[in-house]
DNA sequence: AAGAAAAAAAAA
């Protein structure tokens, strides 16, 4: 059954209809050209990417084209199955005996196609055209999982299994599609492919997959890729195909831009080009050939490290390290504010010249929203400038889904999306291969916990075994972080054993700032100086308790002081702003500030802070005033403060908070050097677990690390000063050392236990991440939902705030000119689980306090979007309180936040 | 008794 009676026989499949009734369908062979064409095309179009990537198969460039165009082709082999045909009766085949049956479900057309390529004429076919090393159980997964998902191990290999299901594809499906498979490949692969040098069957199957994932979507537009005849011969047909494929690619901004070979600095960034950092100078001396790469780069806030980063990865795109920049960052505030500077760098990194502009994504599960409320004080402002700009650089096809997002040119977004690439997730390998094709930017690194850290390696692993090259950013990073980080990338290029002790053989360097760069050869370090303006000393002064801080705090301000309270704790941070309400400081000298707040609100008080403590502060905003926060002023935003006062937090965490001392050239502080004020007990007292608790409340418990405090305090109220940056890595060593022999014997055991605690965070992460050594059809039971995350947590609810207007709950924020959904959005707040049902003895079917109205609860959910109706929904009184079933006493406002009324924060 | 942070629709 070949030849001529085959191709007639086989056109009978379809592969796509318009609709289930009627007019025309594709037929699988068509679909297959289409595939197999932008599959080939995306590569050719891509010499450096390809040049990267035929590693992984050992071959030639064009010969790996052809191999995974070829592969591509056989993707929905199985739709000749009769399983899928039976999906749409109208288009039921003549070939095939009977009738067509109702709705067969036993076997998916992927699954189908993962038993047809172990058919054993069909590998027969398979190794006459292309290298052996094709008839391979990754390989087979590669092609046939490309929705999302691996074929169960059962059907690998040969196993019963796959004995059992031949019969339900049928056997008159398989001798068409033997037949199919003989027209395609001589198509695909003309000559036949030899095997090259050695194939990396377990990278290259991720790799592959994701090239066929990719090609399948973009294959599968209909408008791009139209009906023809069913009966076109495959010959006639391919030329079609090809010719499409390249439209389709150019129109979804999929072709790589070109990138100017000699990048400075002053293309990136104007202010930064006039008179470059120590750090930038040094990014700016390096080389870069073509080998896959690491850089670290450890430096303070305002070192300049980002245009650094950003004037390496233009260097190495210019050497075909990558095609695009993705920006990975902690939070999605840092991740929208980097999209804003991307913006700016843009034209530095790409060659506009050609016939598009450089597309530019934000990826997090909140950017629309961003995307929004850009549009709205836009709007607001009445300069359309931004708006425009960013619009310009959209590309409908990738932004329209989180998974395509990483396919753009340059991007900004959170970590936790390129953490989705490792974790066994749907589609997880489309994201690898985009990232795979991006300099992969890791920026405030340091901010990674220890389940975190483990998820970083994996991905920094994975990305070096696809040939990407990785920078990472961060602050001081303890000895142990940086030579994992350097490992996993090395065992991801192929380093074991000997080879990596060698690695090793010399201690890693105690300079700071530094960049280290490993690119395959020794480690290379390069110690930078500090940036000026960055070098300094602050006073370390202990405070005994709370009123002695809040004595300082009122004593400074008195002076006319700009003042911050950070406290380690929500419950505190309140307490500490009603103590000095009480104490009589003036309300509109007083800011409170912590997570507790609904998104607008928290919106509002950020710009108010902003405005009191930024870069453009005057002395007459600042003059006396105190904010008290939690650690949300710890990263990202610009703040300036003469005078800090903080609860006891691990070192690390203290030079954070440091950092916003003295940070902006100014006139006439009222005070006469940079303090900080450290709320603790004198650690020499630390004769029992619990020493913090008297004099912290709640905010003694937030840190788990009774150890790495413990030293915090001892160190720095020893040295009664905190010089940047030479303290800084001896600082952070002493304190995460894992050795308990210096510590209070009281301390010890719960030291010894957080220790443990963050080796099973570790383990979580080893367990819940892809395994590094292996292939895509190893990786299984796919998480759909949140049940395997990004983070590691105590759970957390999402609550929206409503009000009632004319027996209707509304939302409690509203913002001019937004739409209500919008507004819902801006009304919503996050909130430990616990916390919340703290006392909670009426409960909803959710499990959360009962609301006092279900009914007008149910009525105002039962108008959002289907998958937010689970998200809580408390009505807020004209006075404040939640309407639950229950009095629980909780209480909202957009000065104070959620809190319970009593509250004890010590 | 204890922080902030992200993710979550649904596909080719
Ligand atoms: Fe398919
Ligand atoms: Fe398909």
């Amino acid at each position: 059954m070949t030849g001529a009676a085959g191709r007639t026989l086989y056109s009978q499949f379809w592969a796509k209809t318009a609709d289930k009734e009627c007019r025309g369908y594709k037929p699988v062979g068509h679909h297959l050209l289409d595939v197999a064409a932008v599959a080939g095309r995306y590569l050719a179009k891509n010499p450096a990417r390809l040049e990267r990537e035929r590693r992984l198969s050992g071959l030639s460039g064009p010969e790996h084209v052809r191999l995974c165009a070829a592969l591509a082709g056989l993707h929905d082999l199985g739709k000749i199955s009769r399983p899928f045909q039976s999906q749409a009766p109208a288009f039921w085949p003549a070939a095939l005996s009977g009738s067509c049956p109702s709705q067969d479900r036993r076997l998916s057309h992927w699954e189908a196609t993962a038993v047809l390529l172990q058919d054993r004429e069909i590998e027969r076919l398979l190794k006459a055209s292309l290298p052996t090393f094709v008839i391979d159980n990754q390989i087979v997964a590669a092609v046939a999982g490309h929705h999302g998902v691996a074929p169960d191990g059962n059907l690998l290999g040969a196993t019963g299994e796959i004995t059992l299901l031949r019969p339900v594809i049928g056997e008159d499906c398989i001798g068409i599609a033997r037949s199919l498979v003989a027209e395609l490949l001589p198509l695909l692969a003309p000559n036949a492919l030899e095997d090259g040098d050695t194939c990396h069957a377990e990278a290259f199957s991720f790799s592959l997959n994701g090239l066929i994932t990719l090609a399948d979507w973009v294959g599968s537009d209909v408008d791009a890729f139209p009906f023809e005849e069913p009966e076109m011969s495959l010959e006639a047909y391919h030329p079609l195909a090809l010719e499409r494929a390249d439209r389709a690619l150019s129109a979804k901004g999929l072709v790589p831009m070109k990138h100017p070979l000699s990048v400075r600095l002053s293309d990136l960034s104007p202010r930064a080009g006039g008179s470059p950092r120590p750090m930038q100078r040094l990014a700016d001396g390096l080389h870069f050939d073509a080998t896959p790469q690491m850089v670290v780069i450890e430096d303070g806030t305002g070192s300049g490290k980002t245009e650094a980063a950003l004037l390496i990865a233009a260097r190495m795109m210019a050497a075909g390290l990558g095609e695009g920049v993705y920006v990975a960052l902690p939070t999605m505030a840092t991740a929208n504010a980097m999209h804003g500077r991307l913006e700016n760098a843009i034209r530095g990194l790409f060659d506009e010249s050609g016939e598009r502009m450089a597309s530019l994504v934000l990826a997090h599960g909140r950017s629309r929203l961003a995307r929004e409320l850009d549009a709205l004080s836009a709007r607001h402002d009445g300069g359309q400038g931004r708006e425009e700009s960013v619009a310009s650089r959209f590309n409908a096809w990738i932004g329209d889904s989180r998974k395509t997002a990483f396919f753009a040119d340059a991007g900004a977004g959170t970590i936790d999306q390129a953490f989705l690439s490792i974790l066994p997730k749907k589609h997880l390998t489309l994201r690898q291969y985009a990232l795979a094709g991006r300099i992969l930017v890791i920026d405030e690194a340091h901010a990674c916990d220890a389940y975190m850290g483990e998820e970083l390696n994996t991905l920094v692993r994975q990305q070096a075994r696809l040939g990407g090259s990785v920078i990472i950013l961060s602050a001081t990073l303890g000895r142990r972080q940086r030579r994992e980080l350097i490992t996993a990338f090395a065992s991801g290029r192929g380093v074991r054993q000997r080879r990596m002790q060698a690695l090793f053989a010399a201690p890693l360097s105690e300079a700071y700032p530094l960049l280290t760069r490993y690119a395959g050869g020794e480690i290379e370090e390069h110690a930078s100086d500090t940036a000026p303006g960055l070098a300094r000393s602050v006073v370390i002064r202990r405070l005994g308790d709370r009123k002695e801080a809040l004595a300082e705090a009122l004593a400074a301000a008195g002076r006319g002081a700009a003042v911050a309270m950070v406290c380690n704790a929500v419950d505190s941070a309140i307490a500490m702003h009603r103590a000095l309400i009480d104490a009589g400081h003036p309300p509109h000298r007083l800011t409170l500030f912590h997570a507790r707040f609904a998104m607008g609100d928290r919106m509002a008080t950020e710009e108010k802070v902003l405005r009191l403590f930024g870069p453009d502060s005057g002395s007459g905003d600042r003059i006396g005033q105190i904010l008290v926060a939690t650690q949300v002023v710890e990263q990202s935003l610009d703040l300036d403060f003469d005078l800090m006062i903080s609860d006891l937090a691990p070192v690390d965490l203290l030079i954070q908070r440091a950092g916003r001392l003295w940070r902006h050239r100014r006139e006439g502080r009222p005070l006469a050097e940079p303090v900080m004020g450290v709320i603790s007990p004198d650690p020499a007292d630390a004769t029992e677990i619990d020493w913090l608790g008297e004099v912290l409340g709640p905010a003694a418990y937030t840190y788990r690390l009774p150890g790495v405090v413990w030293r915090s305090a001892r160190d720095l109220f020893q040295n009664g000063r905190l010089e940047t940056p030479g303290d800084l890595r001896p600082l952070i060593e002493a304190a995460y050392r894992l050795e308990p022999d210096d510590l209070p014997q009281a301390l010890a055991a719960a030291h010894d236990a957080s220790l443990g605690n963050d080796y099973a965070a570790v383990t979580i992460a080893r367990n819940n991440t892809i395994d590094p050594g292996r292939g895509y059809g190893d990786v299984r039971r796919v998480s759909l939902d949140e049940e395997i995350g990004t983070r590691l947590g105590e759970e957390t609810v999402t609550v929206r705030l409503a009000r009632r207007s004319g027996g209707l709950l509304v939302p409690a924020v509203r913002r001019d000119g937004a739409g209500v959904g919008l507004d819902w959005a801006l009304s919503e707040l996050s909130v430990r689980k616990r916390w919340l049902l703290a006392g909670a003895a009426i409960l909803d079917g959710g499990g959360l306090p009962a609301p006092r109205d279900p009914a007008a609860r149910d009525a105002a959910r039962g108008l959002w979007p289907e998958w937010e109706r689970t998200i809580a929904l408390y009505e807020v009184d004209s006075d404040g309180s939640l309407a639950t079933a229950q009095d629980m006493g909780l209480f909202y406002d957009g000065v104070g936040g959620l809190r319970r009324q009593s509250v004890s924060g010590a």
